[in-house]
DNA sequence: TTGGCGCAAATTGGATGCAATTTGACTAGT
DNA sequence: ACTAGTCAAATTGCATCCAATTTGCGCCAA
């Protein structure tokens, strides 16, 4: 029956909603994880938080230390340079390979959240999840395309940019249209399988969201 | 009183044993990893051990299904270019961020490991091994200076060798002779802060070692 | 003989219990 | 008043226990 969506464990769950949290700043950065409190609130035991802390912490987005438990990473402007200096090393090779790998249906799909994305033109909450959730998605299939296991791996350790940031991405109507372009740039790219066109308009994708990105925090500090 | 070698839990000596004996080959690929098992292996319960498995399935080494366990995974040729393709993006990186921030502390560390590897010229199993962990060392190194954090991560996430590939490269004297040329200059392009040139020289370093490896599995297939 | 069904054994994921270490508050001494 | 020392409470890491799922063997029928 269909691809049987395996019921995920206790441990996926938690590592999913720990991550969204931690993101989205419930959790605030340097707050201590205690995985009995962690364990109590979300309704399970503590065997499968410290499952999900030690993924995390493969993620950057907890420290841990031995016997002295789990605290929220900081994530300062620093971080975020350092995240997308990586991002633009691994994601435009990734659309590289994309370009001669890629199947009709993952380019189809790519079209449909193209289209999706442009026919949001509001700013609500709603609006907002929209896209990052569209963009996020985007990217995935892309990297998912690329066949690479070793930069899929990569990138899941180096993702986790903080829901506040994202936010102040998606609301600039300039880096919409930009990110819409370069999108639909690196889909016809993706379509024609010109590889090293792909590689480019990624890596100025990236580069771009870095600079504007680097600049709303620098305005903030 | 000095670094304090805090005693490692049994997840991450459960977590380097595994590595190194999956490297080793000593756990075939496409073997079944029971948890039982390996728990009354290592003289421990199951609980380290699944936590050792989650953090293996990060770096690849095992794959891990939901509800049907463990599995040592495959290692072929297409995984071998495919993590030395992701390392040539990375670690030049790396290489050029360290070159202005590492310290002499450092540089003097890199010397020693470069004399220490000059003076090896048996061929002995002690000197392979020798010779292997000087030269992670010495990648380890440069990583660590580049000061980026998700750089470390992301190589953490891609690294590890088979043995049999990597003592395939230290049994060959010109790989042996070109590895300790490039390290030989990497350090002194370091020393001289030319981030440019480091990222140059790692760049070729790791290519080279990728079609020498490429080179020897397609003999051997 | 071969293919499908069913039950038992094995194995996983999660909960709980326990010893060892860490934390942090209180006391005592300067 | 401030620092050092001590001891209890909290917390971690690991072992063990239990329910739920998967695996594999045996049986039966075609």
């Amino acid at each position: 029956m269909s691809l049987a969506a395996v019921a995920p464990t206790a441990t996926l769950r938690l590592r999913d909603e720990l991550r969204a949290e931690i993101l989205d700043g419930v959790l605030a950065p340097g707050e201590r994880l205690s995985a009995a409190s962690l364990a109590d609130r979300y309704g399970t035991s503590r065997t499968p938080v410290r499952e999900a802390l030690v993924l995390l912490a493969r993620e950057a987005l907890v420290q841990l230390e031995p016997r002295r438990g789990a605290v929220v990473s900081v994530f300062d402007r620093a971080d975020l340079v350092d995240l997308y200096e990586v991002r633009s090393l691994i994601e435009p090779h990734a659309a590289g390979r994309a370009a001669t790998r890629i199947d009709q249906d993952d380019l189809m799909r790519l079209e449909r959240i193209c289209d999706r994305t442009e026919s949001l033109t509001g700013f609500t909450p709603d609006d907002l999840d929209s896209h990052i959730a569209a963009n996020e998605e985007f990217h995935q299939i892309v990297i998912d395309a690329a066949q690479s296991p070793r930069s899929a791996a990569a990138m899941s350790a180096v993702v986790g940019v903080p829901r506040a940031f994202r936010t102040a991405f998606w609301l600039s109507p300039e880096q919409r249209g930009q990110s819409l372009f370069c999108h639909r740039e690196l889909l016809r790219a993706l379509s024609a399988s010109k590889a090293g066109l792909a590689e480019s308009i990624m890596r100025m994708h990236i580069i771009g969201a870095r600079e504007f990105l680097s600049e709303v925090i620098d305005v903030r500090a």
